[in-house]
DNA sequence: TCGATATCGAACACTTTGTTCCATATAATT
DNA sequence: AATTATATGGAACAAAGTGTTCGATATCGA
């Protein structure tokens, strides 16, 4: 990609988390975006087909980058995949997530949660299924694999936004201990 | 309250459901709304200062109906909170949606189910407080009580939601089973 | 019946959106 | 270094939506 184009988009992200961390989505609007990232409004509408696209890929390129398992993802990550027993998969989301990396939490905190809640457990659900193996074990009997699956991964988004919600005082291996309790 | 008043106010009520149920609470316009419901401008805006207040109130109207333990609520509602045995008390909620209860499916359906689910999850976990000893006994050691509160809560939610969305094929003791299983 | 008030409908200023145009600046190529 | 290709900026634009105002009309409660 060209030089200019990544930076401007990365202007463009920038300003849009800084927005979004202080107003809601639906409260953002184009113009502000552009002024707070000196970028002109048909530059803006070259990269950006809408602001809910805007919004598309900031998420993805996000997410992705935590949970993605392409070739590169697979090989950076490779710890959470595969060297680490699969019970502490989720003691390692929750260390990247204390560590804050890439801003997660400023997105996770803001009053558009649950945007990003509605993708990060997307994604989650596919991580569950990947090493869905550890928690058939535990699973009830007599229950759906998908009603198990959802739930995991719905309880690791709730416990995150609890723990976001009362300031995160709690230390991710305790965070890990609390979900692992409740499931 | 003016009948005249009433029967505005459910109009709107009754058209905004309608156009949630086809599209996302951000498409829909104020023209359409007071198009559909056969209502001046000025009327719409006489009774809602804004779209997101209609939206708030409509929420309200649904979930004490069906939540609230004022002096009428609880009359109504009593079997809910005294009558029958806690653990039933999920199953009376599964049953109630089951039964389409005000309508209140077409918007858990719907695109926007975040925003109604957020004011369910808030009435829920005031219920859970209400009969938190029922838990109490069930809440694994060195958990904080909000964590465990907050867990169930969600975990009501997030069934609703796996329950809507594969289409509602299990009964509702089939539900409050899987529900009792989880926890 | 009568006074109060809710509604209608049109007009209004204002904001936001998404597009188009062209001059300019920057990148890639030779 | 010169040239070609393309990304940007900025202004202007139509279209759509928001929220307000006003006077005439209809409906309510007493």
């Amino acid at each position: 990609m060209d030089r200019r184009q990544r930076k401007t988009r990365e202007g463009i992200f920038n300003a849009f988390c800084e927005l979004l961390s202080k107003k809601h989505y639906t409260q953002i609007t184009v113009g502000e975006i552009i002024e707070r990232s000196d970028v002109g409004r048909a530059t803006f509408y070259a990269h950006f087909e809408t602001k809910d696209f805007l919004l598309k890929e900031l998420c993805e390129e996000l997410f992705c980058h935590v949970f993605d398992a392409t070739e590169e993802g697979a090989e950076k990550h490779r710890h959470i995949f595969e060297c680490e027993a699969p019970s502490s998969v989720f003691l390692h989301l929750f260390q990247h997530l204390q560590k804050n990396d890439r801003n997660i939490l400023r997105l996770l905190t803001c009053e558009n949660n649950e945007l990003f809640l509605a993708y990060f457990k997307e994604n989650l659900k596919k991580l569950v299924k990947k090493v869905f193996p550890t928690f058939a074990k535990s699973k009830p009997t007599d229950l759906p694999d998908s009603f198990w699956v959802n739930h995991i991964a719905a309880t690791f988004v709730e416990t995150v936004k609890w723990w976001v919600d009362n300031g995160m005082q709690e230390s991710p291996e305790m965070l890990a201990d609390y979900f692992n309790k409740v499931l």
